[in-house]
DNA sequence: TCCCTCTAATAGGAACCATA
DNA sequence: TATGGTTCCTATTAGAGGGA
C-alpha cells in the first residue's frame, strides 16, 4: 500500500550517520562523545560497545540518542568501530551477557550495586559462585536491602548442587593470563617460601595488595600464590625528622594486616601467626626486596609503636604504579596517549633512534602481513641517508564491481644516483584506481627520511588535484575531510608531509605512453594485483583527531562520504524486503526457478541505441523499459485509477490496436506490438542467414535456410499469446472485477 | 512503562548488659 | 574500666502491586 514508508528509517540511516561521524570526529565535540559513549556505557551496563546493540536496548526504559541510533544503523549492519581502546576493566565476561534475560529493575540493581562482570561474582578460579555475603564483604559491605533477583537467579538457573558450581564456568578469568616464560622443571610443585615479596594489582578494590609469599605451587601454566597480607604502614605516624625525603620517596614500611575482608577463610595454613593470607593464581610474578634486619634504613623505625615491621626498598609510589601499568599490560588497555612525538632534525648520533621512528610508524599506520611491513622498513633504511628522490608510481584495478576484483599498485625509484628499489602491493575494499594510486603515494612516503624532497610521476589527475586541493588547505575541516574518499590514505599522507617535513611534487604522465620508468610501474602494480596479503590502513593511527570511525559488518572502516555510501546497504536491503514480499512472491519464484533470461533481460535494459553514454531521450527509453517490465508503466487503467475526475469509467481500449484494454498486461500481447516483433524478427533472421552463409563455407552440410527457420528462437507463438489475450476479453472482465472485489 | 505506596530485609549506631 | 554481645531504632534499599 505505502511501499515508501521504510524511506523514512533509510533517510535517518543517512542523516543520522553523517551526524554521529562528525560528533566522533570533531576535536570540539570530543569531550560530547566521550560523554556519550558513557551513558551508553551506563545505560547498557556493558563496558565498551557491544557488537550487537540490539540484543541489550530492548532492557533499556528511554534510550539515549546514540544508543537509540546505533541500534538502527545495527540494523544496517554498519556498526561504530572506536580507534582508541573504550571500556571498563575488571573482568572478561560482562553479566549482561551471562544474564541474558534481566529486567529493567535488575539492571538499576547492577548499577547501583557497581556490578558489571560476572568475575566480580565468583571465586579466584572462575568455577564456583561465591555467597550473597562474600560478595557484600568484597564489596566493604556497602550493600543495603535484600539479596536482589539476579543474584537469586544466578543461583537458582546457573549452579549445580550445594557447592555452587558454575553451570558455564568462566575459562578465561582475569587472574589466569598466559605464562610469559618457560618455568624450569626443578621449580615445579609445592614450595614455601622464606623471603619473597610480590605486589599485584586488584582490580575489585581499585589497589594495588602487598603480600608476603608463604607457599608457591607452580604449574606449567600458572601458580598459585598463598601470601600474607601486609599493609602499608601510614607514614603520616611517623615523627617529622623521617620525613625529610620528598613524598614520592617515603619509606615504605609494611605491617603485617590483622585480618581483612580479603581474608581467605578456606585456606588453612599451619602458621597461626598469619592472620590474613591470600591465594591468588599468577602468571608472573612481581617482586620487590626489603632490608635485612641488620641494616640501617630498617633500625630507623626501630621506634615506631610496631611489634613486626619490614621496610621496603622501593617507594609504595613506585610499586603502586608497576603494578597497575603490568595490570594494564596483560589486559591490553592502551590508555588515550598522545601520539608518536614529532620528529626532530635528524643529527648524524640518533640516526637510531629515528630509524626506529620511521619504523614504528609503518608498523602502527598499516594493517598487514608483518613480512611486509619488514620489506617497507628495509627500503626505508636503504634509502635513510639521501634527500632527493624521484619516483614512478602506478595503480591497477582488474574485474571493478565483481566480487573478483583485485586492486594493486607498485612504484619504482628512478633517480639513478640512488638505489633503484621497487615496491609493491595489493589492497582490498572499495577498489578503485584512485584508491590503488593513493596507496602508492602513501607507501612512497612511509619510506622516505625526514627532510627529503621527491617528485613522484603518476597518471592520475585525481590523485594530483586532491594533492593539491589538500595541500593547499592544511586546515581542511572535519565535515569536508570526511566526504573525501579514502580520508583515511589522504589523512596519512598529508601527516607524513607535515611531521617528516617533506617536500613532495606530482606530476602527471600520460599512461601507456612507451615511458620506460613509467612502463615498469605499470608492471609492478599488476604484479601487485596478485599479491596475496592486502595492506590497508589502520583507523586507530587517528585516535588523536578522530574518537570513532564506521565500519561495514565488521569487515572494514568506510572511508568515504557515509551519506552518499550509505544508498548501497539500504538498497540492498529494500530490494531484501520487496524480495521478501508475499505478495511478490511470483516474481521470486520467477527469479529463482523461472525461465527469465538475466543476462539478456540485463543487456535489454542496458542497451543504448544512441552515440552519447547519457541523454534524455536515453533516461525516457529507460524509464519506459523499467516502467513495463515492473508492471508500473501508466497505462489506461492506472491512469483511471489514479485520476478518477480525469478519466471517466469503462474501458479504455489500447491506442494501438484499439481492440483489448489498455493495461500492463496488455502490452506485452498488443497484436499491433506482436507485429513489429515479428517483423524485426524476420529482418535478424535473413542477417542470421546472410551471415552464415558468408562465413561458413564449404564444411557445413545442413540447410542453413530451413535450420534457422525452424530454430524456437525467431518464433513468437501466437497461439500461446492469443490464448493469454483472451483471458482479457471483454465478457470475463466484469467477473473478474467482482471477484476481486469480494 | 512510569510513578507511587507499601512491605521486607538489611546496615549501622545507640543503649544496655554481662564478663574479665 | 574495657570489651563484646544483644536489642532496639532509624535510614536505606529491593521488589511487589496498583493506578494512570
Amino acid at each position: 500500500m505505502y511501499p515508501h514508508i521504510d524511506n523514512l528509517m533509510d533517510l535517518l540511516v543517512k542523516s543520522q550517520l553523517n551526524a554521529l561521524s562528525a560528533l566522533f570526529n570533531t576535536d570540539i565535540l570530543r569531550p560530547i562523545a566521550i560523554q556519550k559513549l558513557d551513558i551508553l556505557t551506563q545505560e547498557l551496563w556493558y563496558p565498551g560497545i557491544p557488537r550487537d546493540t540490539n540484543k541489550y536496548i530492548g532492557k533499556i526504559s528511554s534510550p539515549s540518542y546514540l544508543s537509540k541510533s546505533l541500534s538502527l544503523l545495527q540494523q544496517y549492519q554498519i556498526h561504530l568501530d572506536p580507534t582508541i581502546s573504550y571500556g571498563i576493566i575488571g573482568g572478561h565476561t560482562p553479566i549482561v551477557e551471562y544474564l541474558p534475560n534481566l529486567s529493567s529493575n535488575d539492571y538499576k540493581s547492577l548499577r547501583n550495586k557497581r556490578i558489571m562482570y560476572i568475575d566480580q561474582l565468583v571465586s579466584a578460579d572462575g568455577n564456583y559462585l561465591l555467597t550473597w555475603n562474600e560478595v557484600k564483604r568484597l564489596n566493604n559491605n556497602n550493600f543495603k536491602g535484600p539479596k536482589p533477583n539476579w543474584f537469586k537467579l544466578l543461583e537458582n538457573e546457573f549452579t549445580l548442587s550445594n557447592y555452587r558450581t558454575l553451570t558455564h564456568p568462566l575459562n578465561d578469568n582475569y587472574t589466569i593470563p598466559a605464562r610469559l616464560q618457560q618455568i624450569p622443571d626443578q621449580s615445579l610443585g609445592n614450595h614455601k617460601k622464606r623471603n619473597e615479596w610480590t605486589y599485584h594489582w586488584d582490580a575489585r578494590l581499585q589497589t594495588c595488595i602487598i603480600g608476603k609469599t608463604y607457599i608457591q605451587d607452580t604449574d606449567t601454566h600458572s601458580s598459585i600464590t598463598i601470601m600474607e597480607h601486609y599493609l602499608p604502614y601510614n607514614n603520616s605516624l611517623i615523627p617529622n625528622n623521617f620525613t625529610v625525603q620528598s613524598s614520592h620517596s617515603l619509606p615504605l614500611i609494611l605491617t603485617p594486616c590483622p585480618g581483612c575482608h580479603l581474608n581467605d577463610h578456606s585456606l588453612i595454613l599451619q602458621d597461626a601467626r598469619i592472620k590474613c593470607s591470600i591465594s591468588m593464581r599468577t602468571n608472573r610474578l612481581s617482586t620487590f626486596n626489603t632490608f635485612n634486619h641488620l641494616n640501617q634504613e630498617h633500625k630507623k623505625f626501630k621506634n615506631l609503636p610496631l611489634s613486626k615491621y619490614y621496610v621496603s626498598t622501593k617507594p609504595l609510589h613506585q610499586i603502586r604504579h608497576s603494578a597497575y601499568s603490568i595490570y594494564l599490560s596483560q589486559h591490553h588497555v592502551n590508555i588515550v596517549t598522545p601520539i608518536i612525538t614529532t620528529l626532530d632534525i635528524p643529527s648524524s648520533h640518533d640516526q637510531n633512534h629515528v630509524l626506529r621512528q620511521l619504523s614504528s610508524v609503518i608498523d602502527s599506520a598499516l594493517l598487514c602481513n608483518d613480512n611486509i611491513k619488514l620489506i617497507l622498513i628495509e627500503i626505508a633504511s636503504k634509502f635513510f641517508s639521501f634527500t632527493n628522490f624521484q619516483f614512478y608510481s602506478d595503480g591497477s584495478v582488474s574485474d571493478i564491481g565483481t566480487i573478483n576484483s583485485k586492486s594493486g599498485f607498485g612504484w619504482i625509484q628512478t633517480d639513478p644516483l640512488l638505489p633503484q628499489l621497487s615496491f609493491s602491493g595489493s589492497t582490498v575494499f572499495f577498489p578503485s584506481s584512485f584508491k590503488s594510486e593513493s596507496f602508492a603515494i602513501l607507501t612512497i612516503l612511509l619510506v622516505l627520511p625526514p627532510n627529503a624532497t621527491c617528485e613522484i610521476f603518476t597518471d592520475s589527475q585525481n590523485c594530483i588535484d586532491t594533492f593539491n586541493q589538500r595541500l593547499g588547505s592544511p586546515s581542511i575541516s572535519p565535515r569536508r575531510r570526511l566526504k573525501q574518499n579514502n580520508f583515511l590514505i589522504w589523512d596519512l599522507i598529508m601527516w607524513l608531509i607535515s611531521h617528516h617535513h617533506l617536500t613532495v611534487q606530482l606530476r602527471k604522465v600520460k599512461g601507456h605512453s612507451n615511458n620506460k620508468a613509467n612502463d615498469q610501474a605499470d608492471a609492478l602494480a599488476k604484479q601487485g594485483r596478485y599479491s596475496l596479503d592486502p595492506i590497508i590502513v589502520n583507523h586507530k593511527f587517528f585516535h588523536q583527531s578522530s574518537l570513532a570511525l564506521f565500519n561495514y559488518n565488521h569487515i572494514s572502516v568506510i572511508d568515504r562520504n557515509l551519506r552518499k555510501w550509505s544508498n548501497i546497504p539500504i538498497y540492498s536491503r529494500i530490494f531484501n524486503m520487496a524480495m521478501n514480499n508475499s505478495s511478490l512472491l511470483p516474481i521470486n519464484h520467477q527469479i529463482t526457478y523461472g525461465d527469465i533470461d538475466w543476462i539478456y533481460t540485463k543487456q535489454w535494459i542496458n542497451s543504448n541505441p544512441f552515440d552519447m553514454p547519457t541523454s534524455s531521450k536515453l533516461s525516457k527509453i529507460q524509464s519506459n523499459r523499467l516502467k513495463k517490465s515492473t508492471f508500473t508503466y501508466p497505462t489506461g487503467n492506472i491512469l483511471q485509477r489514479n485520476y478518477p475526475n480525469l478519466y471517466p469509467l469503462g474501458r479504455i481500449h489500447c491506442t494501438e490496436c484499439s481492440i483489448d484494454e489498455d493495461t500492463n498486461a496488455h502490452i506485452g500481447l498488443c497484436l499491433s506490438h506482436r507485429r513489429s516483433i515479428t517483423s524485426l524478427l524476420t529482418k535478424f533472421k535473413k542477417n542470421l542467414i546472410d551471415l552464415l552463409r558468408k562465413e561458413g563455407t564449404s564444411n557445413i552440410s545442413f540447410d542453413i535456410e530451413s535450420r534457422v527457420n525452424n530454430s524456437n528462437m525467431f518464433k513468437v507463438f501466437p497461439d500461446v499469446l492469443d490464448a493469454a489475450r483472451l483471458l482479457d476479453s471483454p465478457d470475463q472482465i466484469p467477473k473478474r472485477r467482482k471477484g476481486r472485489v469480494s
